[in-house]
Formats: C-alpha cells, structure tokens, sequence
DNA sequence: TATCGATCGATACACTGTATCGCTATAAGA
DNA sequence: TCTTATAGCGATACAGTGTATCGATCGATA
C-alpha cells in the first residue's frame, strides 16, 4: 500500500506519435471531466478518451490513479491565490480561508478528496508555506495551533456546505433552506415531538446564505484566537 | 440518482433457512471488516461471506450499498452519548466534540463516509437535536451558527487527525511527528530554502500530542463563541 | 535501408455493484 | 398426508473499474 506520489517525475523526452500529450494535458482533461461530472467521471478510460486516447497511455505520465487524483487536488492548490506579505494574521488567515473555499466551489470533488491522503504536492506546500507565514507569532507551536484550527475549520464547514448542495440538487431542485423537511420521513420524523430543537430550527429559522454562515463561523474561530495571542 | 435511503423499511417478517438475519447483523458485519481493513473490505461479497450468505443475500435488508454506508455511519452516531441537559452550551459542546472525535477514532472510515451524504437517520438525528439543545440561546439562528462551527471545526480536525495517522501507519511505522520530512523528496523540498517557515515547523516545533491539538483548537472556536454570545 | 528501441493500446484478470431468474425449501391448503 | 403456492436464496451475467502483460507498430538511428 506504499502508493507514495513521485511528485518531481521527469517528463518523458517527447511524444512522437499521434497528439503530444503531457501529465498537464491528462489532468487537465480529468479535471475537466470531474467537474462536469463529479469524481465518477473520472476513469482512466473516460480521461484517455477525452484525449483520444488508450486507457493504457496514461500510465506514460501518470503511474496509477491515486496519483492522479494528487495531481488534481494540487492542481487545485495552485489556484489559491497566497496572502498578501503585507497582511496581519488575522486578514491573512481570512484570504486564504476564502480562497480555499472558492476553489473548492468551483471544483466540488476536492472536498471529497482532501484528506484522503497528505498534501505533499509543491502547490499544497506553498500553500501551506504562505498560510503559515502569514501567522508571525514568535512560538512556532502557537502558529501550528491556529493555522490547524483554522484550516480544520475551513475543510470541514466547506465539506458541510457542499454537501448540503448536492442534497438540494438531488432531491428536487427546490433552493429553499431545509425543504428535505417537507420530504414524508422528516415530516413524520418531527412529528414524533422527540425533536424539539430540530422542529424549532426547521420552522423559526431564517435561511441565510452559505457565504454569510462561513463569514460567521470563520469569525468565531478568529475571534478566539485573538483572544488569547493578540497583544 | 434519487438513491433515498429508507430509515424507516420495515423488517422482513422472519428469515427461514439458514441462518437468520437481519438488517442489524448486516450493517454489524459491515462494520467489523471496515474496522479491521478500512472501507474497501466491506464490499456485498465480503459482507456475504463474513455472514455465510451469498452476496444477493443483502439485497434483503439493505436497498443498495449507500444504504448500507448509511447505516453504518449511522451507527456510530449512536455510539456518541449526548451531553447531559444539565450542561451549559461550552460543556455540552466540548463534550459533543470529543464524543464525536472518540467515535472517529474508534471508526477511522467514519470521517471517508461523513459528508457524502447529509446525515438523516435516526441515531443522527438525534445527535443533532441533542447537540443543539445544549445551545439554549433566544435567536435559534445563532444557536445553528454556533453549532455549525464547532462541528464543521470538529469534522475538520478530526480528519485531518485521521489522515495524518494514516500516513505515518503507511510511511514506515515511525511515529515521530514530520518524520515524512525525512523522506529524500521533503527533504530536497526544505533544501530549496523556498520554504522557511514550513523548515521552521520541521525542526523547532516540539510533536504535542493529538488530543492536546485538538483541545487547543476546540478552545479557540469556544472562546470566539463565548466572546459573541456570553452574558 | 535495415535494425533497434521505445511506446501505444488490445487483451486479460480480478474485482466491484447489482439485474435477472431458476431452484429449493418452507408453509399453507385440501 | 399429499399437493400446491410462495417466497427467498444465490448462481449467473453484465457493465464497469484499475492495471499487468505483451505483441504490434512506429520513429529514430546506424
């Protein structure tokens, strides 16, 4: 099971033959597929057809389909903007936790596929590099304590949320907040009286929007940071 | 792809022939070999076979294999004892969230499976009303918000938590922590010298332990509450 | 031009989830 | 007690997956 990515696999000389392909091209091309399609598009034959090409071809750039799929999460990686130098550690934190969510809206199986295995690609490192610079405490620990706190937070309210969009779009189109609740089981599930709470936020509760939620809860994990490392 | 599980379908009226079965003993199975050997040991044919059944067999009491992932997430939501009505919103939190993270522990394919699909079944719901009444603000938005938070941070860190055991299980049983930074590729990473503050993590932070991590970032997230909503 | 060498992809294998359907063993009816 | 109905079980089959093997085919070099 030692499936380790070779992250700095020379490229082969040159294709010869039909279209010149390239370990870009191929991720690339998955990365098309798996947005259009979601992470099931994405099959070693599906991808070598979407470049007309054999299944077995991709095994020139890629040496099995994990690596792949850490091709593509790093890819996604790259397109995380790092914060500015200049920012505190506060607004840094606050850019690079919107990035990611960004990133992970525009491309929703990497939620799916973060955390399966380490970030080691050279994006994921930068990144990783970047959010912690942002942070200048002077104890090393502290600063692994907040960037771990916040990026905790950040994958998991990210997971959450898109989540929740697929439900939505899968059982009915309907956009209204909670509208699973008008479904015949979580009807007779409140009806039983045993879940108060969860009839009170089905009924009372206003539905803001995602990005107002994250700003929150976001906040909530700032807030307590500063709390105990502001000066 | 309206693949609904049923929570609620009823027990086959009684099971004849060879052994007796039933949904419970099912998901049980399912449950052990995923304990034993992650999530790609429970496919129908193991399930089967770890039962003495054919693999047409489970089509009885479960509807498909999601259903079956279902169920089995669903169990370990049942594992999590809830907090005691008692407690003020930061124990019955706290509480909560290590309840959910030793659950995790206990079921490392729990965090693979959680947020694929929301959470509906009853051992869920019930966690989800408990965990929400320990929150006894006026606004019930807030109380959702707050909520939201810890858990998003919980999920969040305990897969990461998971994650990183993995790779040190997979990359040579050294237990010590960044000893992936030993590996010639982050090594020749670090040497670039583009990466100073990550260099900095590797060779001062001292290896705390998990839990002590997770405590720490559980803190944060409760004092930014606490800085919002206290009274 | 002839040989070599690399690369491409057809084939194959083990595995997945699941649809179909004949068999069998049990329960009900006479 | 003998027959019939019924329902559940699982053998078989199918489309899909990742990938090992290896023969054919093509380009470049001698």
């Amino acid at each position: 099971m030692s499936n380790e990515t070779v992250w700095d696999r020379p490229e082969p000389p040159a294709k010869p033959s039909p279209t010149p392909l390239s370990r870009e091209l191929v991720v690339g091309a998955a990365i098309r597929l798996a947005d259009a399609g979601g992470l099931d598009e994405v099959s070693f034959r599906k991808v070598a057809a979407a470049l007309g090409a054999g299944p077995m071809r991709l095994y020139g750039y890629v040496e099995t389909k994990d690596e792949l799929l850490d091709l593509m999460v790093d890819e996604v990686y790259g397109e995380i903007t790092p914060p500015s130098p200049s920012a505190g550690w506060r607004e840094g934190l606050r850019h690079v936790a919107h990035g990611v969510r960004a990133a992970a809206k525009r491309h929703e199986w990497f939620v799916d596929l973060v955390g399966n295995r380490p970030h080691q690609g050279p994006n994921a490192l930068t990144h990783l590099e970047t959010t912690l610079a942002t942070v200048r405490f002077e104890d090393i620990d502290q600063v692994l304590d907040v960037v771990g706190a916040v990026m905790a937070y950040v994958f998991g309210a990210v997971r959450g949320e898109i989540t929740e969009l697929r439900a939505e779009r899968s059982s009915g189109m309907t956009e209204e907040q909670w509208q699973r609740a008008s479904g015949p089981y979580m009807q007779r599930v409140l009806a039983t009286g045993r879940f108060p709470t969860l009839a009170r936020v089905v009924h009372e509760s206003s539905d803001r929007d995602a990005a107002e939620r994250f700003e929150t809860g976001l906040g909530y994990v700032l807030d307590g940071v500063a709390a105990r490392h502001s000066p």
